[in-house]
DNA sequence: TTAATTCCTACTAATTTACTATGATTTATT
DNA sequence: AATAAATCATAGTAAATTAGTAGGAATTAA
């Protein structure tokens, strides 16, 4: 029960996005990896998927880069980091259809769990983590 | 950030040693494999994790088994997902030296979904749980 | 003595994660 | 028009983790 990395790396790169939001600039990736320490090719994955989800933008060919799709005050955590950690779903079998072995009263903790991690996860803006106001 | 079998398996075992709760009564390891569809070694490995916490006992020799060290009402589900699945830590970097990389503000939103995890775990009881009073 | 059980530990197969690598496409600038 | 700086797309691979399998020793009730 771990985040991942790209979870992580995501996060990181929505902060540095965040601290540098404004309507004309973009962020190139080669300075995110810098920021982030992460490698440019692997960030270029992670932000193709929050790209894909509407969280950034993109702005192509030279001089170009990305920017937050919205205001920092506008994007959960939630949003984010579901976007790149499996939609945040604990266990997998809560919506399969788990005939054998799968104990239904466990099946509600998780349910319960999840719907507890979500939703603090969306009481928290990126602008509000980029304050550090948790 | 999945929940592993290991931790999943081992809450089923709890539970239906909870439905069996008695002073006197144990459980074999045969009979809860056949409840929750897990081999018997492999449970064998789980519930050695659990008795080296305390949270089951067991009665060796013919006629053993397992049984719960505490009143179901007494154990809280986060004591039993801590000692099988890594404390619970959502990221390994919260309690170590991280000194490249580590975006601190996103550090602390760690801190906080941890604490909110287990908090929210440790209010429900195994009796809760299998009177599915969540 | 036997059979039923827990206990111990080494090994392995499968899966997932975390990248690396290559190159095409787009566009501002000169 | 050429160049350089950037995103975009996708295939491949190495490392780590997870999820088991396997074999047998130790214990104890019957």
């Amino acid at each position: 029960m771990k985040m991942s990395s790209k979870a992580r790396y995501g996060l990181y790169v929505a902060v540095e996005l965040a601290n540098r939001y404004s309507d004309t600039e973009v962020v190139s990736v080669a300075l995110l990896a810098q920021c982030t320490g992460v490698t440019e090719k692997y960030l270029e994955q992670i932000i193709a998927i929050m790209k894909k989800a509407n969280i950034v933008h993109a702005i192509r060919g030279a001089s170009g880069g990305y920017k937050l799709a919205k205001a920092p005050q506008d994007i959960s955590v939630g949003d984010i980091l579901r976007v790149l950690e499996d939609n945040l779903q604990i266990v997998d079998c809560i919506h399969k259809d788990c005939a054998n072995g799968c104990n239904c009263v466990s099946r509600n903790l998780w349910v319960k769990l999840n719907q507890n991690i979500n939703s603090y996860l969306d009481t928290i803006s990126l602008q509000q983590l980029v304050e550090d106001k948790l």
